[in-house]
DNA sequence: GTGTATGCAAATTCTTTGCATGGAA
DNA sequence: TTCCATGCAAAGAATTTGCATACAC
């Protein structure tokens, strides 16, 4: 999981200087299986260095995302309006995120690699960033879903709004 | 452009009431050429209903979102963090943004309807919703960079940042 | 030593909530 | 006439900024 990027050659690069907070929250992101956003960072942080601060967090997501290691996602907001933080791969892919559970799967497959090539040749654009992300419901949900729907039906008559609406459905957020 | 969603179909199947508000909201995103933001779409409704509160902006946009008749994207913040919205289409399409003009193109194309079919064929997921965001540097742009950095060359010593810095960079927010 | 990075407090931006009134069905 | 929707004010969440101090180079 965790990637080959350096972050001090980046960083070093640009004149900036390699810090104890930029190692450890860039090690905190690189190394964590989920994608953390910042305040779950900041906690993390927090834990290994108690004297970091929130901005501090910031500040180096957006140097990490402007030097190119790491990407920002927001997961379709599928809990607040946060955003979320991966360390860059080299292999393209999607994330699929269920709107029931939260689970997050990544996808690695060629339509992606086929898709930024036909838009790089389709518009002479040269592609810096890509990113999709895709909402439904996981395997495990729809199963559970339909047991509910199931166990609905059986016991007898339910409230309009409840019956009517499709089982499944987006969730409004929070 | 304009698409062919009822929006008084989808309000009133759910209990939901046909307001002047909310004709008004969904006919400005159905009918306009750009991506509205919540701002933008606020001032646009002000000027043909100056009653219009803000905030039944953000609770219609919540509301056409969850009825699957507005389909929100961030475009990936290439200016702030506000959300845009656009009328949901039939066909699957990316936005492509340039990050240093910020105009949006739209690509359909079959990878696209690849990509989704194998993710649901993989995981046996049920899509709802699904979103590809490319930033990067249109071809228009791409000509104007080459020129500043030929102008660069031809001008003697310039400030070490600037010179050293990558002429196509991810432009910083705001 | 110089100049960037950090911490702290305060500000800003974007969005949501509580509550009384208005209006669609 | 019934409740859902709106407007207004205020709150809340996420993120940024200003400034003095700390620390990497």
């Amino acid at each position: 999981m965790a990637s080959q990027l350096s972050l001090g050659g980046s960083v070093q690069e640009h004149g900036l200087r390699m810090t104890r907070q930029r190692r450890l929250l860039f090690e905190l992101i690189d190394g964590s299986r989920e994608h953390l956003n910042a305040e779950a960072l900041y906690r993390l942080a927090k834990q290994r260095d108690p004297r970091i601060n929130r901005v501090t967090v910031y500040r180096t997501l957006k140097l990490l995302k402007q030097e190119g290691l790491v990407d920002e996602l927001d997961l379709l907001h599928h809990e607040g309006d946060q955003h979320y933080y991966e360390t860059r791969l080299k292999r393209e892919h999607a994330h699929v995120v269920c709107l029931r559970c939260g689970r997050v799967e990544e996808f690695f497959g060629e339509p992606l690699q086929r898709l930024k090539q036909q838009i790089e040749a389709h518009f002479g654009f040269q592609i810096m960033i890509a990113r999709t992300e895709v909402g439904g419901y996981c395997a495990h949900c729809q199963a559970l879903a339909a047991r509910e729907a199931h166990e609905l039906r059986n016991t007898g008559p339910v409230p309009r709004e409840k019956a009517a609406a499709p089982v499944l459905k987006w969730q409004p957020k929070k």
